[in-house]
DNA sequence: TCAAAAGTGTTTACCATACACCCATGT
DNA sequence: ACATGGGTGTATGGTAAACACTTTTGA
């Protein structure tokens, strides 16, 4: 830095990888159709330019409301993509983004007039446009590292949940079965979920127990030389 | 992405925190000091815009190899960085990368005509131009976690090395003492390290037994499913 | 009363920890 | 012979892993 410097500066966009849980269900990734070239009709991540004096969070979080309706997330980096030939309409920087969400609690724009975006099970994805699908595949392996040492699982859940939920979420993510008895006694031994005494309504069996993930709790502990580490 | 646009563009440029480590001393980074405003006279991290068609891991390394003549390193990226007034100049983002060498091994151009190059000391380093020192310091804390879950130490390291050289890197980049019989055992257990069957020479006591990460040996472990974790 | 999931205790094996002494070498 | 760092063994405590049955509730 420093040089004086003339030349054509490269495009810059944004684009987010949306994970999303439900209790059953495998993990799902959010995705849009391109109304327009290039890819057009092709599915992608929703994302788009960085407006002028715009922060790169900024821009992730107001194109995933623009084109998806979806707000109040867990949004964190990703890594940049800047392969020269990523993009046919020329030089693109894209950095991308992933997020949490739980689909208890939030709900897409089911289709709007120029886009349209659909939830889609990670088992079965369509073919992505761009680069896509090395950014989804980029993000999966960051969500599942980060899982396993940081309690992010817990944004995928709503605020209450059980204890079933919260291992079958992390079975699904990590593809790996956890022994129910070491799962619950590991968890509350970390000592970071609020019991709420409450009990699960509306099921067909025994009610399960709900509980919380306190934050207040996890930064006490964490200050206490702690690692959480599933 | 999609839509037709037409505001001006961000400029691009990319940073590299380089970590350099010899033995007695303590963690040191390379750092530049500037020639032209803004920042003039200032330190920075090396680094500079992105060329038309380059990807940004190639630009981050032609980049060092002008500024401080170090090639042929570890450089992963880090993080982008885009508020938007960090560059007094105008909307700029940058993409940071952290790269590892041992001081064994390179040498830097000692100053170039355009600018000084030199390593600082992590206990001492001056300040910064631009957002750098936030950067420096999430590349400090990108690498305490990486080191221990990732076999990224030994870059920092001559290709031969004794168990207490890496003993004493690991003890000066988490700031953390570890207990030598432990430590021995714990390395040797993960079964990652070729013994070289040499000896250290020209030390005034007993000489110790040279090692060298296996690479291939490492991969193998992991395909069986088995962690770094120090 | 049956189905479906919640919830719980104990044993075992391994690993992290903590700790002190002898060994080889060059001066 | 001494100074310097190299190198090793063991006892202890805690935690991960493996495993099966009882409890609660609604249908």
């Amino acid at each position: 830095m420093g040089h004086t410097y003339d030349y054509p500066r490269p495009a810059v966009t944004v684009d987010c990888v949306v994970f999303g849980f439900e209790q059953t269900d495998c993990l799902q990734v959010l995705l849009i159709q391109r109304q327009l070239p290039p890819f057009a009709g092709q599915w992608a991540l929703p994302g788009g330019f960085v407006r002028p004096d715009e922060a790169l969070e900024q821009a992730a979080r107001r194109e995933l409301k623009e084109e998806t309706n979806v707000t109040d997330l867990f949004l964190e980096q990703l890594k940049a993509y800047g392969q020269p030939h990523r993009d046919p309409r020329g030089h693109t920087i894209t950095v991308a983004f992933y997020a949490l969400v739980n689909l208890w609690d939030h709900t897409i724009k089911a289709a709007t007039d120029a886009k349209q975006a659909r939830w889609w099970p990670m088992h079965n994805l369509p073919n992505l446009a761009f680069d896509h699908e090395v950014i989804l595949q980029d993000a999966i392996s960051t969500l599942r590292t980060t899982i396993r040492h940081s309690p992010i699982g817990f944004e995928l859940l709503p605020t209450k949940f059980t204890l079933t939920q919260l291992q079958r979420l992390y079975e699904i993510v990590l593809d790996q079965p956890f022994d129910k008895r070491n799962f619950r006694k590991k968890l509350l031994k970390l000592d970071i979920l609020k019991d709420l005494n409450e009990k699960e309504t509306n099921v067909a069996h025994r009610a399960a127990q709900l509980y919380q993930f306190d934050q207040s709790k996890y930064k006490d502990r964490q200050k206490t030389g702690f690692n959480f580490d599933l």
